[in-house]
DNA sequence: ATGGTAGATACTCTA
């Protein structure tokens, strides 16, 4: 099977480019963040023109998380534990042939010391206590989606000018490996070592053109999965395409 | 160069 995640900036504006790389990379899974609209609007007729159904979590305007699977989901479940009525939509929760995939939005954080910075650093600090009360790691567990997050020095353009910046400060990094801790593996490093292997590059100043980008968006696997993954890639070539989204699509292929 | 671009919504916020 292939599980795909993809922060694709609004599903409603990139529709047809999304539509164009399903056709292409014909993934069984593909998570969505950062759809921007209501359950009621998202364009699952598309989808079910292709073989896919869909499970949405969205809000207006901001946020929003869905997964298009071939397969049916079960055991859907939206949002974190403890979540207030009204809460930003950034996770979507589905067992599908058997795997439970956690599909995130991490918040962005804005910039370091802000406000939404610690309710970033709290939120993943939830995270974590989601896959304590829920899961063990010994189940086929696969987290995914826009961590929000470069992990190491190799993930990111530049690491000394990014140092102390958000998406890569150090208690961001510690938030981020104590939810791998529980179990996870980063199923793009168990195939891949380069660096600068990015998954976003910002719109601004031409980023893209001079690969100034990090690899925020993952696909972690507990270690049932990891004996079973057969292949990772970053499809960059989407971000070249007319009117992209600013993250490309993670695909993994994994032999169940 | 503290800018730059993109999306949704409503003339600003978020990323």
């Amino acid at each position: 099977m292939k599980f795909a995640t993809w922060n694709v900036n609004s599903i409603l504006a990139r529709l047809p480019l999304v539509l164009r790389w399903l056709g292409e990379a014909e993934p069984d899974v593909l998570c969505l963040q950062e759809t921007k609209c209501t359950d009621d609007k998202f364009p699952a007729e598309a989808f079910a023109e292709l073989g896919y159904r869909s499970e949405t979590f969205g809000q207006p305007t901001y946020n929003g998380v869905a997964i298009v699977s071939r397969s049916k989901c079960e055991s859907v479940e939206r949002g974190l534990p403890g979540d207030e009525p009204g809460a930003q939509a950034r996770v979507l929760r589905a067992t599908i042939e058997g795997t439970r995939v956690v599909n995130v939005y991490v918040p962005n954080g804005a910039s370091v010391g802000s406000d939404k910075y610690n309710f970033k650093l709290e939120w993943m600090r939830r995270l974590r206590e989601l896959f304590d009360s829920r899961y063990g790691p010994d189940e086929q567990v696969l987290l995914c989606g826009d961590f929000n997050v470069a992990p190491e020095d190799r993930d990111v353009h530049n690491p000394k000018l990014w140092e102390g910046q958000v998406l890569f400060s150090e208690p961001e990094r510690a938030a981020l490996d104590r939810i791998k801790q529980w179990g996870f593996l980063d199923s793009f490093r168990l195939l891949n070592s380069e660096e600068k292997q990015f998954s976003w590059w910002d719109y601004r100043a031409g980023a893209f053109k001079r690969n100034h980008g990090l690899r925020i968006d993952h696909i972690w696997v507990s270690k049932p999965l990891a004996e079973r993954t057969k292949a990772v890639m970053i499809d960059k070539q989407t971000r070249a395409w007319e009117r992209p989204s600013d993250h490309a699509p993670v695909i993994a292929e994994l032999e169940i």
